[in-house]
DNA sequence: CTTACCATGTAAGGCGTTACATGATTCA
DNA sequence: TGAATCATGTAACGCCTTACATGGTAAG
């Protein structure tokens, strides 16, 4: 089992790169990581608490007239925490694909259901790629300027090689279950 | 929230196709399901007793010699069960990618330590895609017989085109990280 | 004026893994 | 005879989501 949390680790990447306040982290997290990772506020909000308590964390007060906002920021220690989870090797990847579960048992509820259901999952990532391509086009125009957007762009493309994989698979799919 | 959980539905689903014992039902998902889907003893042993006593399952005593099995089976309203489940739309697919949660936060650790994780996934896939390969080379040589080969291949097939994708982003990530 | 967004947090409860516990059989 | 595999199960615990609770601000 690992000592590293993964929320912890999520976070204490983003503090690494600029001071967030919670709000600005789930926001990151469902922009940047969206399609490879994902919390909820339940979670953040406890996580960044105890990152403070633990020292890998500091907070301040950020508050803008009537408007609270604690911002947080990533300390020393907080970095070479994050160094060190970088350094050891990935545990697991994990996929639920829920698609996928529904059509391995496809034979049960017919070609028709199973064409519905690949249709949404195109639907989606159709709707996601233009956003992905965007991210991309925009990230190689000042790659030269700042070494994390180089990081950020590779994560881009793993997402847009991938779903224009899916998109593939689902045409093929289709035809498959079509020509009956 | 899902009325259905995900757990029993995948067993439902693995019994639908043939009764199975609790330790076959685990050795199915490590195989058919691996790359999509996942569960442990702790999670299958409780949910296949408390579908038996929901009376979506039955089971039996199938003990050979003095080695005691437990044989499940679907029932009907299993079976009705898990036809509603397949029906309706899927809620969401889930990834968490621990890979490139690392590579995302790269520029904290340097190129080489983004190459090693690379690389570290990269054999990964490499290792587990001819067994994909073959996995649809058998089911392409008798789809006529079976109606459930046919999905089983579907799925495969989007392993096959996935990893695919992932291999190419491996070769080219690597190569934009390297030209430094 | 009301909807959307900014902003923080807690409580309950679900879900699932890991570790443990036990014991038979098969094969090298 | 020891390792691998077959086979079933429980207990502790961790992690996370959902739902709830609260309140300010900006924009239409």
């Amino acid at each position: 089992m690992a000592i590293e949390k993964k929320i912890d680790c999520v976070i204490l990447g983003l503090l690494s790169h600029e001071d967030l306040t919670g709000y600005e982290i789930k926001k990151r997290m469902d922009t940047f990581l969206k399609y490879f990772w994902g919390a909820s506020y339940g979670s953040i909000y406890p996580a960044l608490s105890d990152l403070v308590k633990r020292g890998l964390a500091g907070k301040r007060d950020g508050a803008e007239n009537n408007r609270r906002k604690i911002i947080y920021s990533i300390t020393e220690e907080g970095r070479s925490y994050l160094k060190e989870w970088l350094r050891i090797p990935v545990e697991k990847d994990e996929l639920r694909y829920e698609t996928l579960l529904k059509l391995f048992f496809g034979n049960e509820a017919g070609v028709l259901q199973a064409i519905s259901h690949i249709d949404a999952f195109e639907e989606k990532i159709k709707s996601e790629l233009p956003y992905l391509i965007g991210a991309a086009d925009t990230l190689k125009n000042h790659i030269e300027m700042d070494d994390t957007h180089k990081y950020y762009l590779l994560t881009v493309e793993f997402g847009i090689k991938t779903y224009r994989a899916y998109l593939e698979w689902c045409k093929e799919a289709k035809a498959m279950l079509e020509k009956e």
